[in-house]
DNA sequence: CAAGAACCGTACCGTACGGTACTTGAGGAG
DNA sequence: CTCCTCAAGTACCGTACGGTACGGTTCTTG
């Protein structure tokens, strides 16, 4: 196994692609998420996340710098894998695109709900109010912001297909994440149960889609 | 100045009345809740909490039990202020009532970016991976509880007067929520600077009130 | 095989925090 | 004045965590 470029293996915490990753360091992080998810940020001492992955203290340090890179190498690695999981757009007919949304909405509500995405979204949070954290900015830009360019680019291409009608791509995506997450994204973070946030996932994205509709779609 | 009933002085964490904090710890709860504000909950260790409110650590812990009893009798504290906040409701008219809809709307906002909200709401949600914390519920019951039960109470009085047409208030409330709120509270919970996040604040709650009655306004 | 690097496991160190105990001083009641 | 209660201030204790150092083992490379 070839290990990371030995030009900055050290303490350099700022930048960490994902392509610098060892297959061993993928997975220290994995077993690091598992960790989070489990019991919190309570759980995430260096000490277990070395034990559960069964490397040492000193590779950890080596590999990320401090607790804070390591991290953020998590963010940045659970970010890499959220990219792909919304699937590809369909503006094939009017109604393929407004049954794309639902499925957009679905898909949006069950990242937001996963364990891995509140765990994570928790962490920032609890660090949020350090104003020399990064972990809020780049959950923002790793999660949110993917999310909402593409979701801004078929709100575009659906407008100029004239399937709806609007002035602001970025505008009516906010409504659109309105309609669909409400609270329930904050209620989720605050601890409640999901089964009692969300009874009735597939129905509610429905009537969000038809609210949306009312507003910005096509008179008939 | 009385103390607090001796029946239950110490430990009991699970219910604390306003009624039976005393002036001074009424104090203690205030700075409690400045230093949190300023730092964060890294700031808030029970020296710290001592210090900037000159009183011995061994009286918080004899008025409060732990630092999660007064974690809790900082949030319900907080919270029995939350009550008053937004106005008294005005339906004299369809058009009063829509005026009231938009000074709701910015309220709501105003309370959910206040400095105090944010900072309880991140220490609640940064606690709330640990099952047995009572942070979480005890803020959604303090906080959005209360909001929650007044606007389904001047929604269900609108929809008699035929201000309004749904069939369900509560559901009616969280979309109305949505439309108002999007995601501006968890992003600011991530920390994003207020004035980026809300640029021109009563324009677009008076927009979130428009596209509510678009949804729900009775026809003319 | 020999030399070196990477890395695991563990022991260790300093610090910071939650919680407790003790001393001092300020009122209040008799 | 004397005793008693309350609370401020401080010193203290145990623990847990971040970070470092070291010995031993495996793997690569020539």
């Amino acid at each position: 196994m070839q290990s990371a470029p030995v030009s900055e293996p050290q303490g350099m915490s700022e930048f960490m692609r994902d392509e610098d990753l060892t297959p061993r360091q993928q997975e220290v992080l994995e077993s690091a998420l598992a960790l989070l998810v489990e019991g919190g940020e309570k759980a995430l001492t260096t000490a277990k996340i070395a034990s559960a992955s069964n490397c040492s203290k000193e590779s950890l340090y080596k590999w990320f710098g401090d607790r804070d890179g390591l991290i953020s190498a998590m963010m940045a690695f659970q970010g890499s894998k959220v990219g792909a999981a919304v699937g590809q757009e369909d503006l094939g007919s009017a109604e393929a695109f407004k049954d794309y949304l639902e499925r957009f909405a679905c898909e949006l509500l069950s990242v937001l709900a996963g364990d891995t995405s509140i765990a994570l979204n928790r962490l920032a949070i609890g660090q949020a109010s350090n104003d020399a954290s990064p972990l809020g900015p780049l959950l923002i830009e790793n999660g949110r912001g993917v999310i909402e360019a593409k979701a801004v680019g078929f709100l575009h291409s659906a407008e100029q297909k004239n399937y709806l009608t609007f002035v602001n791509a970025r505008q009516t995506y906010h409504v659109l994440y309105g309609l669909i997450v409400r609270d329930i994204h904050v209620r989720l973070l605050l601890g409640e149960r999901r089964e009692f946030v969300m009874e009735n996932f597939e129905r509610d994205a429905q009537i969000a889609i038809a609210q949306f509709y009312q507003l910005y779609g096509v008179e008939e």
